[in-house]
RNA sequence: GCCGGCGUGGCGGAAUAGGCAGACGCAAUGGACUUAAAAUCCAUCGGGAGUUAAAUCCCGUACCGGUUCAAGUCCGGUCGCCGGCACCA
């Protein structure tokens, strides 16, 4: 009798036996591959089956890249600084410091219970000061290159955060972090340029493997869209108003004009009649919350008195106020042809304005319109010299003759904004910037940086628009770096973003002090192959980093201006009825205690079993008992097979290279559920030979190497007792034989009329008659009436089409 | 409202390129071993008809229809669930 399988043993001893001696050790001669997940908040309540999922999974893929024969980076860090760190500071009372540090001791120790072949050589922190030393420095540079500017202007804010918001952050009108009410508050920020990048970041979304997905909703948020700018004089006034359309080829439809409450000429507008009311109307709109504004279903609006001249025509359309339109897209303010933009169309009915066709359906007016058409095809009526053209290639041209004819032109527009950066909170990298009276905004020297986070007594946040780090006297007060009059240090912080926008780029040269990265590392070791994370980030991180990327590439720091080559999203790990685990539902799922029952080897391979990666799945614990007990035949049938030098057999080869194939395809298909069920069901075929004729050792060693990048630990021990000295991830992957992995025989099903009758074997080459006839034999007397037709599909399916 | 994705046994899920639907596992049931239980092993496991038992036949991948010798897979429509975007002119 073999020794039972003793995971707790097993897996301890090899712990040990790694530490001392890494299987993955630089090799210059290797290929690199770098496969990356996205670094953890090292949150208080430690780490649940959930976190585990991505990590085996970028595990698994890291161990298979190892042993195709690259050198693997995989490395694993701390997103530490930033508003959950500290509220839960906060909340428990405890200095940020403090209890970051607790909490990333306490999940690295829950990390290394995955047994994943983490380099903690390479470790980052990003609140610590080697670390963000380089996050200050890139922000100097950006400011060098005038993409980080001072600007005073309404922003998202969030009530109970205490801070302002970067529109990303802004979730349906609500805190990304804690779901509060987003309000507006006027405040002098730091902003970040990322719209200088916002063709690149849209155009090289072409280039990379990611989910469509991820691609499709960065794009979105980039909203790029083509159209025109045209210049409306108001009647018997100097002011003109610029409007952007996307739709110039209807503007002889254009029967009113609507401007954003917020917009600079909204009161100026008024005449002595309409004062009050366009005055009300304006103070109404500033006391609409964000989501009042989206809420609101019926369009409100107040004529302003004055008119503008439609410069195609010379008509006269009547200006409006509404709140449907955003003063901060476009030029906040819209030329409104009802006939075919929806919003107009409602608006214009709620207060009688006419209506004005210039596209013809079917060639024909319509005659009583019940909406706004909208589509692009049909011809032009009721506009002058476009009289007659397709609407669909005037819309085309049209920016194009509207800046020939002098009247407007051709413009381009983004839904992307510039990136709020500045935070009112204490727990954040401090921005490195010295306010002069004299010089202005003057950037803390190179030099001087790490620009420390000074200690201070209260780090609770003020709410009152100002940083905590304000209160400390003798930190803002300085002398100017340029001038050397008394000056002021910037007290607000970087977002949570600043940091993970780069940190990836670090862990290759971590602990170089002149440089953020060596030239020459840099060009070795990245970017990124693999990146493994949730789809949360799809426009926040995701987005930051490319954009850092970019910016980290002109200033040639890097020579590579994507940072991700490859994007994996894995699915959540849910709770029962899908619903997310967490702390206050009570549906967490601790992996410790299954750690302890199963051991790693079983919680790591349940983890993949679970389902696709890429989908949610529900956690179940009963589940990981199917693969203990998978894993605890495949040790017992392994070890009683070792010995007995069975002769490899045709069947056995066949058997073996069929196994390699199917997992390896299986695995480069990223589908590791069925590379499990395909472990289990090569195991099944195995014990049933074990039974006859036995297990030859080149397949039992082939199946523990296969099983290796999911059990490490069991596949060690075994290749051990298989009387191997070396450690099974010195090996090569291996390959399979197409020929060898056919059977001289197949099944072919028999069916009639397409439903099948029998199962016959043939020789695998047989010919087309010789299957049928095969067939007809075997369907015997059940074959009646005329066959009309026969069909072969090679090694599948002979069909009788009868009568 | 617009755009994606999905819908398969009691459950999680399989099914390369249109070719034997339900692999693999969980749960369940029966049996072997045991004084007993656990563990392990063996068997059954979509529904219906049929039969002592089987053979065999019919139905079945959300619903309706189509293409095809053959449809979970392709096409058209309907319903449901999930996700993203949402006054972006």
């Amino acid at each position: 009798m073999a020794a039972p399988y003793h995971h707790r043993e097993i897996e301890e001893k090899w712990r040990g036996i790694w530490k001392e001696r890494p299987v993955n050790v630089y090799d210059e001669k290797k290929p690199k591959y770098y496969c990356l997940d996205m670094f953890p908040y090292p949150s208080g309540n430690g780490l649940h089956v959930g976190h585990w999922r991505g990590y085996v999974l970028s595990d698994v893929w890291s161990r298979y890249m190892m042993l195709k024969g690259y050198y693997l980076i995989h490395p694993m860090g701390w997103d530490a600084f930033g508003l959950p760190a500290e509220n839960y500071a906060i909340s428990m009372g405890v200095h940020p410091a403090k209890c970051t540090e607790e909490n990333i001791s306490n999940f690295k120790k829950q990390i290394n219970e995955i047994s994943a072949i983490y380099d903690w050589d390479m470790e980052v922190n990003t609140t610590e000061p080697k670390f963000y030393k380089w996050t200050q420095w890139i922000f100097v540079k950006m400011f060098k290159a005038g993409l980080a500017y001072e600007k005073e202007m309404p922003i998202n804010w969030c009530p109970s955060c205490k801070t302002g918001l970067a529109n990303e952050e802004v979730v349906d009108g609500k805190c990304e972090r804690c779901s509060n009410e987003v309000t507006k508050k006027n405040l002098k920020q730091w902003m970040l340029k990322i719209t200088n990048y916002g063709d690149r970041l849209l155009e090289d979304l072409d280039k990379l493997d990611w989910p469509e997905k991820v691609k499709k909703m960065q794009r979105e948020w980039i909203g790029k869209s083509y159209g025109a700018q045209v210049d409306f004089q108001v009647d018997g006034r100097k002011e003109k108003i610029a409007v952007y359309t996307t739709r110039p080829d209807t503007l002889y439809g254009a029967t009113f004009m609507v401007l954003a409450p917020e917009h600079e000429l909204a009161e100026k507008l008024s005449v002595p009649e309409t004062k009050e009311a366009v005055e009300r109307y304006i103070y109404e709109a500033s006391m609409k919350s964000n989501v009042d504004r989206l809420q609101d279903k019926e369009k409100t609006g107040v004529f302003t008195g004055s008119y503008a001249v439609n410069p195609i025509n010379g008509e006269k359309l009547p200006i409006w106020l509404s709140d449907y339109v955003l003063a901060d897209y476009g030029t906040g303010a819209i030329m409104c042809v009802p006939a075919h933009d929806g919003r107009d169309f409602e608006f214009a009915r709620k207060f009688n304005i006419p209506i004005v066709q210039v596209i013809a359906k079917d060639g024909k007016e319509t005659e009583h319109m019940t909406e706004a058409y909208t589509e692009l095809k049909g011809v032009m009526i009721h506009s002058g010299d476009w009289n007659g053209m397709e609407c669909s290639a005037l819309k085309k041209e049209a920016p194009e003759i509207i800046e020939k004819m002098g009247i407007g032109k051709k413009t381009t527009n983004y839904k992307l904004r510039d990136w709020v950066f500045s935070r009112q909170r204490y727990w954040g990298e401090p921005i490195p910037i010295i306010h002069c009276p004299h010089c202005g905004c003057v950037p803390v020297p190179e030099e001087e940086l790490p620009l420390l986070l000074p200690e201070v007594e209260s780090y609770e946040p003020t709410g009152t628009g100002e940083s905590p780090l304000a209160a400390i006297e003798d930190w803002v007060n300085v002398l100017c770096p340029s001038c050397g009059s008394p000056a002021k240090r910037e007290t607000n912080t970087m977002p949570q973003w600043a940091g993970s926008s780069w940190y990836f780029l670090r862990y290759v040269d971590c602990h170089n002090k002149e440089q953020l990265i060596n030239k020459d590392k840099a060009k070795k070791l990245l970017p990124v192959d693999m990146y493994i994370g949730g789809v949360e980030h799809a426009v926040l991180h995701l987005l930051y980093a490319r954009f850092y990327t970019k910016f980290l590439y002109d200033i040639e720091v890097i020579d590579f201006e994507e940072p991700f080559v490859k994007l994996f999203n894995q699915g959540m790990i849910t709770g029962k009825n899908g619903v997310k685990m967490s702390k206050s539902k009570g549906n967490v799922v601790s992996p410790d205690e299954l750690v302890k029952e199963y051991g790693c080897d079983s919680l790591r391979l349940y983890e993949m079993f679970v389902g696709p990666p890429e989908l949610d799945s529900e956690w179940d614990d009963r589940g990981i008992e199917g693969v203990y007990r998978f894993l605890n035949r495949f040790w017992n049938m392994v070890l009683e097979q070792k010995d007995k030098e069975v002769k490899e057999t045709e069947e056995l080869i066949r058997l073996r290279h069929k196994m390699i194939y199917d997992i390896t395809t299986r695995l480069e298909n990223f589908s590791l559920n069925t590379v499990v069920s395909g472990f289990m069901e090569y195991n099944n075929k195995m014990v049933d030979l074990a039974k006859k004729e036995g297990v030859d050792k080149k397949t039992l060693e082939t199946a523990v190497l296969l099983i290796a990048p999911f059990a490490p630990h069991l596949s060690e021990e075994l290749w051990r007792h298989l009387g191997h000295e070396t450690s099974v991830f010195q090996n090569k992957w291996p390959q399979y034989d197409e020929d060898s992995m056919k059977d001289a025989q197949v099944e072919i099903a028999v069916q009639m009329n397409g439903r099948t009758k029998v199962i016959i074997k043939v020789e695998r080459d047989v010919s087309k008659e010789d299957a049928i006839l095969a067939g007809k034999k075997s369907l015997g007397d059940k074959l009646k009436g005329t066959i009309i037709k026969e069909i072969y599909v090679p090694g599948k399916i002979v069909n009788f089409v009868i009568r």
